[in-house]
DNA sequence: ATATAATACTATACGCCGTATAATATTATT
DNA sequence: AATAATATTATACGGCGTATAGTATTATAT
C-alpha cells in the first residue's frame, strides 16, 4: 500500500485492535501485517505516539522470564476512533467525487 | 480535514477534476475548496510534481491581457487515477475493520 | 552443540508533502 | 483612491512512514 495512504489510517487500526484486549509490539505487527504492510520502525513511533497523545498505557509484565511492554487503550482512544470515523466521512466524500468524475468521462467515450 | 487524510487524495481530485476539461491554478483552488481545505501553497507544489510525473501538462493563454497557466490530464494522468482507486481498495478494508471492530466493542457493552 | 528462526524492542537518517507566511502583480469594484 | 478578486511563486517547518541496522533472549532444527 502507498505510504501516503497509511496516513492516519495507522494509529486508528492499532487503536481498533486493542479494543479486543491489550497487546504487545511484537503481535500488533503480526495483526497490522494481515491488513497492510508494516514494519517495526513505523509501529513503535506510533505507539510512542499515541502514548504520549493518552491514547493508551503502557505496562510491563514478565513473559519467558521476560519483561514485555503491554499497551491498553484509554477512553480517549477510543474517543479518538470515533474522530476517525467522523472524519472518514469527508475523505469518503472526495473519494465518492473522484470515481463519480471517473465513470462520467467513461461515458463520454461511449 | 487532517492534514494526513489528504495525502494520496490530492493528487487523484485534481487529476479528476481535469477531467472535464481544462483549467488554471485558480480556479482549481475554488473547485478542491469545495470538497476540502487547501491552500495555494498546497496546490501549486501538486501541480508541479503532476506535471514532472507527466500526468498533466502546462500550457499559456492571453487571459485579459494576462498569460494563465492551464493544466491538462494525459493519458498517464488518467491512467494514475485508476490506479489510486486500485489501492483505494486496501484502504478500504482496513476502513472497514476499524469500522467492525468499533461496531463490536459497543456490543460488549449492551 | 550450534546454527537458525522467532520473539521483542530501539535508534538514526532520509524523504515526501501539507501548511503557514509572505511576496508580487494585475484587474474589477466601490 | 481603496479594496477585493484574480493569479502565481518562494521559503522554512513539521509530521510521519521507511530503510537500515543494532541489541538481546528463547525455541527449534540439524
Amino acid at each position: 500500500m502507498d505510504a501516503q495512504m497509511k496516513r492516519g489510517l495507522l494509529e486508528a487500526c492499532v487503536l481498533s485492535l486493542l479494543l479486543k484486549g491489550d497487546s504487545y509490539g511484537y503481535l500488533l505487527i503480526q495483526e497490522v501485517s494481515a491488513l497492510m504492510p508494516i514494519s517495526e520502525s513505523t509501529l513503535y513511533p506510533v505507539l510512542r505516539r499515541l502514548e504520549a497523545a493518552g491514547q493508551l498505557t503502557v505496562y510491563s509484565r514478565e513473559h519467558n522470564g521476560r519483561l514485555r511492554k503491554y499497551y491498553a487503550i484509554t477512553e480517549n482512544g477510543k474517543a479518538q476512533i470515533q474522530s476517525f470515523l467522523k472524519e472518514w466521512e469527508d475523505v469518503n466524500r472526495v473519494y465518492t467525487f473522484i470515481l463519480t468524475a471517473t465513470t462520467k468521462e467513461e461515458n463520454t467515450h461511449e
